[in-house]
DNA sequence: CTTGACTCTGACATGGATGTCAGAGTTTAA
DNA sequence: TTAAACTCTGACATCCATGTCAGAGTCAAG
């Protein structure tokens, strides 16, 4: 098919399958007349990879875990452990985003379940302003020292 | 404490500190001078924010999502029936996320579990994939004009 | 006080993904 | 054959998260 019915059926913009082409992600044959021909795996490909950015992976990324998709419907290819120690971190990383927003729905659960039954109070918006706030005066010389993520 | 240590205990820059409030996902009370003072709980906030924003959220949904998480601090906020539509919507914003993001992991996994049995072989079930794309042949007059996604 | 560390605002820069347009060539229904 | 629909390449624009710098003000140790 060419890229026009790709876009279609993807709901991607052609300019994005151009793009991801020259990132590597697709790599469609060409008619005589330059334009593309693509398969129809290339379908699922292309919604392989929005899934993938949407979930935080950039194209380069991307680019190494498709090759590794794409054979599972065939022969098998190998896989160099450094990617899949890459992977296995950005597994992580999804989980961790998945966790918080399990917890995050759970507590939104709770305050729906305790919505009250007919009166209503202040509404939840953007801040609370707590009466109590805890200082903390620092070290003195270096103030505070450094500590991270 | 004010805005350096907080970027210090978070390990993200200061810059950023102050581009998560301007988004809106952050509220830092003022000091007379005009200095950030941020709450121990803001520690929490922003690792929070950076898992999010990691896992391919953008600041605008994890505006939506944070104040759900912020009433677990203390007390539950009183919430007016008249944002309880609006809540639920949020949350099935929240499940859609989640969704995309197992939908995401899987992926992975089943990349990762294909690997060569070097090392690790986590659990990650053979996960199905679509075998047949249901194919759809162009209507004549207007080449094809579905739309997806 | 003085001074160095800290903070403020605002502007400009970057990189990745995406949108849009222009001009030229290709395909196909009629 | 013709015209509309489609495609090509390439350039420029936009959005978002982020980096960086400058000039001015604030804080606190000495």
């Amino acid at each position: 098919m060419r890229i026009g019915e790709l876009s279609c059926r993807t709901g991607v913009h052609e300019r994005l399958l151009r793009y991801y082409e020259k990132q590597g992600l697709l790599w469609p044959e060409r008619a005589a007349s330059g334009y593309r021909s693509y398969q129809e795996s290339d379908v699922d490909t292309v919604l392989r990879i929005r899934r993938l950015l949407s979930a935080g992976l950039n194209t380069e990324t991307i680019g190494q875990v498709l090759p590794c998709i794409r054979v599972k419907a065939g022969n098998l290819v190998p896989v160099c452990p450094e990617i899949i120690d890459d992977l296995q971190h950005q597994r992580e990383r999804i989980t961790r985003a998945i966790e918080e927003l399990q917890a995050s729905r759970d507590l939104l659960d709770a305050v729906i379940a305790a919505a009250p039954l007919t009166v209503s109070s202040s509404a939840a918006p953007p801040h609370d302003d707590p009466p109590g706030r805890i200082e903390a005066r620092r070290p003195a010389s270096v103030r505070y020292k450094t500590s991270a993520n």
